[in-house]
DNA sequence: GCGACAG
DNA sequence: ATCTTGTCGC
């Protein structure tokens, strides 16, 4: 298991966090289609915590599109670096996740975060923050809506509705992946559309409502926390 | 001021 | 996220 210490270095307060995305914010490229669902490779990233023993340990899983057979995995782990606060949930992940993703022997493609990108308060969740850190296209699948609003998409697997901000900007989409399931809500990180996001989480989330993606990184990071004894 | 609130 | 057994079903 490949496995390494993530280096310090985080906002110290709230405040400097919300301006660390500000300035990021505009670096956010929403005008490239991504890569096509179904080729080449789609890499699922994910974190587990123990507060407790100040452990944060991430994962990252490279699956071929096509077969969603695993290509590559690895994992990362080292001390909490942020509290958990709505918003600024990327300062207290992306850290390991990146050490994760420096890890892999391969390159990761496009990336499927485990939460949002563009539906988040300041249009900078954390799949928008690590799509501009490592310059790859990235989306968000997240289990749950956080504060946006939305009609209950059709009953059958591939019906969508619209996530709706305040503003009724479209900041994202429940998507039905099982039918008759609870919906996921996907939203765009970097250099993917919003349908491109859809066509990659319907075409990852078959057998299950997650994202093979996803499941994949899961089950490993919580396997690298157990695992973890330092 | 109070509650809601991705993981 | 995390605390947590058995149980019903494919």
């Amino acid at each position: 298991m490949t496995s390494v210490r993530v280096p310090a270095g985080s906002p110290a307060t709230e405040e400097e966090a919300r301006a660390v995305q500000d300035a990021l914010r505009a670096r956010v490229v929403l005008d490239e289609p991504g890569p096509p669902a179904g080729s080449g490779y789609v890499t699922g990233v994910d974190v587990a915590y123990d507060d407790e023993r100040d452990v944060v340990a991430a994962a990252a899983v490279v699956l071929d599109a096509a077969t969603l057979d695993v290509v590559a995995e690895a994992t990362a782990v080292g001390p909490v670096p942020f509290p958990y606060v709505p918003g600024l949930l990327a300062f207290r992940e992306i850290p390991a996740v990146l050490a994760a993703l420096e890890r892999l022997p391969v390159a990761p493609g496009l990336v499927v975060c485990d939460g949002y990108g563009r539906a988040h308060p300041r249009r900078f969740g954390l799949a928008s923050h690590l799509g501009v850190l490592t310059g790859l296209p990235t989306i968000g699948v997240a289990k749950n809506p956080f504060m946006f609003a939305y009609d209950d998409p059709g009953a059958a697997r591939g019906s969508w509705s619209p996530l709706l901000a305040d503003d009724g900007e479209e900041v994202g989409r429940a998507l039905r992946t099982r039918a008759g399931v609870k919906p996921v809500f996907v939203s765009v990180g970097h250099r993917v559309s919003l349908a491109g996001a859809c066509a990659h989480t319907l075409a990852l989330a078959s057998a299950y409502r997650l994202p093979e993606t996803t499941r994949r990184a899961d089950a490993l990071c919580r396997r690298a926390l157990r695992e973890t004894t330092t």
